[in-house]
This record gives structure tokens, C-alpha cells and sequence, in this order.
DNA sequence: TTGTATGCGTTATCAG
DNA sequence: CTGATAACGCATACAA
């Protein structure tokens, strides 16, 4: 079938051994060392790593784990790693858990049978101890995006406090009082720590908050679609709306071009995540911009460590800093 | 370390090859089945899935190779991939080529080594031979999006010709004549069929094309933003514009934006590929959608057929439709 | 430095 | 139907 380092150790002359020492950077006599380099390209000589994998347990793949694949969020970062990782000679293996823990669980199992030297994970939900249990101490794990309660790992996330806090207090600033967010699943991570920040700066500029403008969607378009419509029959109106995910500013911002009101003359609009929205909405949205590149990158990079045995600092956070694009959706309110 | 089939065998009280037998589904005798299952319950045994692939050359593994991960189109594509294969065992790696061929080869080599049943591919060129020589007769492949002309592979495409006919068709009912198009990159399949969809349309109605209205783009925001802004110094303007890929939609919205350009009273737009667009941008966009889920289901079922051993009508070119979404971004236009 | 021999966890062959 | 055993391709302990 395919040529294996017995056909090579023929070739040359050599044992099998040695070619196995060669090809794993050992020392190896000059004279052998040609004659077994001479063998390889001759025979058109590739090793095979699932073998290598059945013997090391290792193989220089590592599992990237995300609740849903289509998706821009997902995506750069998987690209991002992968690129990162490449580099090292690691490839990836992406898996979707659809946001189901069943699934997370069954996949992880899968990429530990498959011998993966490490996973990088969105987390489905807030606990991680099945995470634990399954690739454990086996194998390293950096979490990113979302980060879970119960049992501590490496992970990577935006500092999502402090996004929601700055965007809202830009509108803060501007003058407006009645400002809306459009809120995410509370039982993920991102959500709540963005719904915190909306709090905080509300709270620490004295403002008190009307529960009826706080709606809580579910990362979906379809669903914040909705909410807005419901939230600007609100009597009064909010003046200015934060909506903490793509996906939702998508449905926010299609509701409200569909409703007919004007940005920002009748309300401001932050939205959040994509910044090829700014652009293409009218006027340009205002968004909070992740470093999706970085997030991928730093994970890899810590991954990378960790698969090397540096275990310098464990767990560490690192908590990446949002951006924040100015857009023209934002407009002075002159309160009464 | 880790249970093997051997622990299940010594403490059910039968022989490692009966065990194999039970897993594999062969016949085992009612009290052999009884003992190995609960062996393997109490043991929690689970099969070593390199170790099958180095036996029998099968890794219940696809690999999908695509020229950029981050990227709407190709996400969709692969998670519809995956949830279709998933039902029949099969778990996808994905790779990216960035479009380089060298890399393309690379990862085809490399999935080839880790002895993947089945590829799917998105090849960065117009030609093939590189993979039916790498992964040929071995490994079936199935092309999607777009398709080589030296080799014959089993392919799922869209209708990219007709596609683009009958976006510019719409224009050219509602009275437009110098009707201007973004295309693409004209070493990819699809920016050439879409081109040539237009000079067909335009051809069967007896209208001239003026070349200047023709640029040729990369697929990219960003040099689409150029090409626009270059495209609305023409004098006379083109009265309408068809952008065929989804990045260069946005950088030709985010262009028209920035002019000041009104949409649809100065300019009719049609765009591409991206739904999402449609409902955000104001007007609401006319845009060519593509059948994501279908391209990558039937992709992923013509493949397991593949796998499975039937070669019925190869190679099969399965050529999908696409949708016109209206939108609100197409003028009449009264010709003087 | 090199070769020999053994094992990684399965599957497949071949007697029984 | 079952058991013993030889591969699959590679890496490593050990002896030389």
C-alpha cells in the first residue's frame, strides 16, 4: 500500500530504527543520514501520524470546540488559531456543540479517543466540571469567550464589563437618561457580564433604571427583532438602545429601518461585535468591536505553552480590551 | 493507562477477538454479548479510534478544505456539513488553503495522511489535477462552489450564470441601461460565470456593454470600496450596479454611504450572498441568496454515497438555484 | 551511534 | 461461534 520506514530502512541500508531516529531529529551518522534522506525521496517516503499517534498518544492536533460554527464570531477566532497554531505545526479540529451540553460532552470525549494534544472551548453553560472530568488533567484546556465557575482553567476573554459599561456611558454623556439594552440569555457568560456593566454605569451616575427597558433576548436575530418592536411601544419611548450581540443588532437594526425610525434623530444605537455593520447601516452604527484575531491568537498561544509543559501561572485569565467604534449612531439629547 | 480491548476480553472472560466481533456487530453468543457489555459498562471501555484507523484505513472522518474559514459562506457550508454527517457517523476536519494552491496541496496531503475517508473542497483554482493526483483514486472528493475544468469531479455548485442573468434582468425590466458590474477575481469559477451571466442578459435584451462599467474586483470590502468610488466618477453614472460577492456588497454599501449616494433614487443596487444584508441596510437590499444549507447537504450526501461505495452516475454535477430577494433598492428608471 | 525486539490497541485470518 | 496470533507503521528500551 504505502511506504513505511521498513521500506525506507531498506533502501538505505540501514534499520528502521534509524530511520526512525533520523526522522525524529536524532543523531545519525552523515553517511546514513544521506543515504536515508536519498531513501525518502526516492520512495516519495510520508510518515504516517496515526501510527505515530498509536505509539506517542500525541497528535499535534488540537480540538477547537465552539456552540455554533456559522458564525462570524466563531469563525475569525478559529481562523486565527488555526493560523497560529499552523505555525507550530499543530492543525485543528473544529467540532460544534450546537449549544448543547450533551453534545459538548460527547464531543470532548471524541477529541480525547482521538488523542488531541489540547482543546480550546466556548463553553456551553457555566459549569465546567464535565470538562474537567472528561479531559481533565489528560490534557490541557483553554477556555475562551466564556469562562465557568466551578473549576478553574487557563481562558481568554473580553473584558465584557467594561464594553457595556463604556458604550452605555457614551450615551450617558450625550445626554440620554432613557436608555434600553437589548440583553442576552442569562445563563451565558458574555450576557450577563454585559448586562453588569449596563447596571454599574447606570448606577454610577445616579441614573435609575426602568426595568421595562431592560428586554433579555437570546443572541438571536429573529427574537431581537422582536424586542425592539415591543420596546418602542414603551410610552415613554427610550431615547437610545445598547443591544449586546451580532446577531441581535442585526434584528434590532432590520426592526427598526422596517418600523421607519430614524437613526439617530429618534433613537441612538450601539450595537455590538461586527464591524462591517458599521459601515453598511445608515448612518454608521456605533459599535463595540471585539479583537477576535487577538482572542484566537492568545489562546493558541497560551495552548501552546501549556501543550509544552509551561505551566507558568495556572489559570491564567487573560482579559482582553474591546474597542470602541464611534459610528454616527449616536446623537446629543437634550433632556427636558 | 487507558482500558483496552484486552481488559474487557480478561474480565468478561472471553478472547480480545470476540471482543472485536461484539463491537464490530458480528455474531457472539448470548452470554458472551451479556459479559462483554458488562465488562465494558463497569470498565468504561471505550475503542481506540487510532488504532482502528492504523488497522483498517478508515477514520469515520471527512475533510473539508476551504480557501477562507472566516467567511459567512464557507461557515454555513461546513456546519451544514457537519450536521449532516453527524447522523452518519462521520466527523469533519477543516482546513483552509488562503487560497494558495502550495497550501492546498499541503492539507491535502496532510488529510490524506491522516486517512480521511472522503474530501470536500473548495478549490482555490481552475485546476484539479493536483488532487485527483494527491487524494485520487483513494479518497473520494466531492467540489463544491466551484468547479475545475481538467478533471472530472463529483461537484455541487449553483447556478452562478442564470443567477446573475436574472438579477440584471430585473434592472434592465425596470428600464436600466447603463447598468455597471462589480465583478470578481476572474480566475475564480464563480466571478466568471457571474460575469458571464451579465453579458449574456445584456446581450439577449440587444444592449451595449460600456466596459468601463465592468470592474473586475478581488472579492474583497475593500478594494469593491475603491472600485465604486472610482465607478461613480463616470460620466454619465451608471444608473445601476451589480455586485457579485458578499464582501464586495458591503465595501460598495459602505462606499454608496459615505458619497451620500442615494439608494435606490440614484443608484439601484443588487447584491450578493448575504441575507443578513438584506433587512440592514435601508432601503432593504435586493440581493442573489444561495441555498447554503443545500449546497453543503447535498455536498455531505453525495460524498457519504461516495463512501459507501456507490458510484451511481459519476461524476454528478449538481447544479442548485439560487433566490432573488427584492428588497426595495431597485428604481424604475424612466429612459429619456 | 546502531540494530533487535517489543508494544501501542485493533482487526482479520485461520484453525478449532 | 471462538481463541490464538499475526499484522498495521512507528518509537523506544536495551544491548551491542
Amino acid at each position: 500500500m504505502s511506504v513505511t520506514t521498513k521500506d525506507v530502512a531498506r533502501v538505505a541500508g540501514v534499520s528502521v530504527a534509524t530511520v526512525s531516529r533520523y526522522l525524529n531529529g536524532h543523531n545519525v551518522l552523515d553517511e546514513n543520514r544521506e543515504k536515508i534522506e536519498q531513501a525518502i525521496k526516492q520512495l516519495g517516503f510520508r510518515v504516517n501520524p496515526i501510527a505515530q499517534t498509536l505509539r506517542t498518544n500525541r497528535s499535534m492536533t488540537v480540538a477547537v470546540l465552539v456552540p455554533t460554527l456559522a458564525n462570524i464570531f466563531s469563525m475569525s477566532i478559529i481562523e486565527s488559531i488555526e493560523r497560529c497554531l499552523d505555525q507550530y505545526g499543530y492543525s485543528i479540529m473544529v467540532c460544534g456543540s450546537r449549544g448543547e451540553l450533551a453534545r459538548e460532552e460527547e464531543k470532548l470525549r471524541f477529541v480525547r479517543d482521538k488523542r488531541v494534544d489540547g482543546v480550546i472551548v466556548i463553553p456551553v453553560g457555566s459549569s465546567g466540571s464535565h470538562i474537567a472530568e472528561i479531559v481533565g488533567d489528560d490534557i490541557p484546556v483553554v477556555l475562551i469567550d466564556r469562562v465557568v465557575d466551578d473549576v478553574r482553567f487557563d481562558a481568554v476573554v473580553v473584558d465584557n464589563t467594561n464594553a457595556a459599561y463604556h458604550a452605555v456611558e457614551q450615551l450617558i454623556i450625550k445626554g440620554h437618561r432613557r436608555i434600553a439594552m437589548i440583553a442576552g440569555p442569562q445563563h451565558i457568560y458574555t450576557a450577563r457580564e454585559r448586562l453588569k456593566g449596563y447596571r454599574r454605569v447606570m448606577s454610577d451616575y445616579g441614573l435609575a433604571i426602568d426595568e421595562d427597558l431592560v428586554l433579555v433576548g437570546d443572541y438571536t436575530s429573529d427574537t431581537a427583532y422582536g424586542l425592539v418592536k415591543e420596546l418602542m411601544q414603551r410610552d415613554p419611548r427610550p431615547t437610545a438602545v445598547f443591544v449586546s450581540n451580532y446577531e441581535m443588532t442585526i434584528g434590532a437594526i432590520g426592526c427598526l429601518n422596517e418600523l421607519g425610525i430614524r437613526i439617530p434623530e429618534e433613537l441612538s444605537v450601539i450595537g455590538f461585535d461586527h464591524l462591517d455593520l458599521s459601515s453598511v447601516v445608515k448612518p454608521p452604527l456605533a459599535v463595540v468591536a471585539q479583537p477576535r484575531d487577538e482572542i484566537g491568537r492568545k489562546a493558541a498561544e497560551l495552548l501552546y505553552a501549556r501543550m509544552s509543559g509551561d505551566t507558568t501561572s495556572f489559570p491564567s485569565l487573560i482579559r482582553l480590551k474591546t474597542r470602541f467604534i464611534q459610528g454616527s449612531s449616536i446623537a446629543e439629547h437634550k433632556s427636558g
